[in-house]
Formats: structure tokens, C-alpha cells, sequence
DNA sequence: CTTTCAGCCTGACGGC
DNA sequence: TGCCGTCAGGCTGAAA
């Protein structure tokens, strides 16, 4: 499912094909995603030329002349780059043809991605924390944020509000690479350990970037290829399994309505 | 202010 | 074999 490390991959498999590029057409299957695909679109877009495309937490940023595309893959979307003859497949819900021939198709089976046009600024950017793998977050950020927090740490350090683009596989890899108990409270947790679990974020997405992404059963990049950061995982998705370290038996708890792997022996 | 939780959606999987 | 319930997960907005 895409996190963070999954955008990246896609932003730089995406940009080269369509920066600079004049869109030539943009064709809406199926507009019915997290929310709606903003009506008109189409014909908003259709003329205008790509001037930048970024990434801020989880989404895509299209920058047009005038406004921008916003996209986000939800949990199971994905941006392809595909010839213009390619058969459309289930699921492909939106496909961005550009002048040059190139075209980008959005495929997401649970449709709890999103595709928003906007002049301005997104609604969506506005209230969002620091980027993980800038010099804008750390350790210290992380500590001076969690003052008298009683949530446990892992739905901590997933809020989007404290620092953005941490879900659930790679919270769950930090805290086990950091020694942290996901369910400790985030407020009662040292100044010292939160410098460890701050460079422990940055390490496991900037690892994940390199390896490609994780691919569960959705991701795919932008040619098509899974990631392989999955086999790294210690811990994600190997509750009842051995510990990497100590062969003691992971377990299994739910933190706000997520499952949450931790090493009892291991992570205090 | 903080924290919790329902809802959005499809496909995979286990039990019967 | 197929039907049904459950789970997975990011994000928002309402409720507590």
C-alpha cells in the first residue's frame, strides 16, 4: 500500500514523462473515489501545460499553468505510464494523455485514492506536519510535540498534524529498529529515545526509497515493477512469527483500529 | 484542546 | 462449490 517511500518511487517514475509536457487530454472512467473527481476537470485541464510535478506527505502535486492536480493513491492506487494503445484494465480509472504521446493511468481497485483539481491551494495541504526526510523533523521535534500526550506512540508518530507520510508498515519497522513499545504512551517516552526513533524514521523511508517501495499485493511503479523493501520488513505483517533479533514470538496488539507488530523482548 | 471511531471500497481468505 | 463475514488500510469529520 502506498506510504511515502511508495509516492517518491512514483513521482520519479512519472515526472520525466510528463514535465514540461502539454496535456494533450484527460479521460475520468470512473470519478467515484475517496472523493469525488472535481467535476469539469477535463475540460480545465485539457490545454494546459505541466510546469512541476511534487510530492508533499502522501500526494502527488501536478502544477499547471493555472492551478494544480492533486493526487493521492489511497491504499491500493497506482500511476502507470502506458502507450496510448494499452487495453484498459479493471480498475484503471482515470488516464492523463499528454501531447507527446505518453500516457499516465490511474488504477486503484478500492478507490480510496483521490483526483482534485484546485486554482489555489489544496484544502488538503493545509494543516499538514513536516516532512519526515527533511532537516524540518527530528528526534527532538518528535519529543517536544509528544508533552503530555497519552496516546501510545505509533498512532503518534503516524499523525499526520506531528510529521506526515509514516503509516503503518514502516511506524511499525521504527519503533522495532528503535527498541520503542508501540503501545508506550507518546509523552512518557526520553528526549534521548525520540533522537533514535527520529533517525530511525528517516533510515527505514530512505531505505525503502532505494529498495523501490514495499509491495504487499497492489504497489506497483510506474513501468509496472513491485518494490522489494518487503523482504527487509522485521516486522510488519509477521505477528506469531520469530523475532529477527532474539527469536522471541512477535506479537500481535491493535493501536487505533491498527494492527501493530512489536518484539515484547525487544522493544521496551 | 485531545482522543476515538465510523465510513468510504474491493479483493483475499477462512469457515462452513 | 459458493456464500458470508472479516480484515486490510489513509484520511476526514463528527462525537465524546
Amino acid at each position: 500500500m502506498p506510504e511515502l517511500p511508495e509516492v517518491e518511487i512514483t513521482l520519479k517514475g512519472i515526472k520525466p514523462f510528463i514535465k514540461e509536457q502539454k496535456i494533450n487530454k484527460l479521460i475520468v472512467r470512473q470519478g467515484s473515489l475517496r472523493w469525488p473527481v472535481t467535476d469539469g476537470i477535463e475540460s480545465i485541464v485539457e490545454g494546459q501545460t505541466v510546469i512541476a510535478v511534487s510530492r508533499r506527505a502522501k500526494y502527488l502535486i501536478m502544477q499547471l499553468d493555472r492551478g494544480s492536480m492533486l493526487v493521492h493513491l489511497g491504499m491500493s492506487g497506482s500511476l502507470r505510464v502506458v502507450s496510448a494503445e494499452a487495453e484498459w484494465r479493471k480498475h484503471d480509472h482515470i488516464e492523463l494523455q499528454l501531447v507527446n504521446g505518453a500516457c499516465l493511468r490511474y488504477h486503484d481497485p478500492r478507490r480510496f485514492g483521490s483526483w482534485l483539481w484546485s486554482l489555489g491551494e489544496h484544502q488538503q495541504l493545509a494543516h499538514l506536519g513536516p516532512e519526515p526526510l527533511s532537516t524540518d523533523f527530528d528526534g527532538t521535534l518528535l519529543w517536544r510535540k509528544a508533552k503530555a500526550r497519552k496516546m501510545s506512540v505509533k498512532p503518534f508518530i503516524m499523525d499526520n498534524k506531528i510529521v506526515v507520510g509514516v503509516g503503518n508498515i514502516y511506524a511499525a519497522e521504527a519503533l522495532f529498529r528503535s527498541g520503542i513499545r508501540p503501545d508506550r504512551p507518546a509523552g512518557k517516552i526520553s528526549k534521548q529515545r525520540y533522537e533514535l526513533l527520529g533517525s530511525h524514521i528517516k533510515d527505514v523511508l530512505a531505505a525503502a526509497i532505494e529498495q523501490g517501495g514495499t509491495t504487499l499485493r497492489d504497489f506497483v511503479n510506474s513501468s509496472g515493477e513491485p518494490g522489494y523493501f518487503q523482504q527487509t520488513l522485521a516486522v510488519y505483517g509477521r505477528g506469531g512469527k520469530g523475532c529477527i533479533t532474539c527469536a522471541g514470538i512477535l506479537k500481535d496488539i491493535r493501536l487505533g483500529q491498527r494492527s501493530s507488530v512489536f518484539c515484547p523482548q525487544c522493544q521496551r
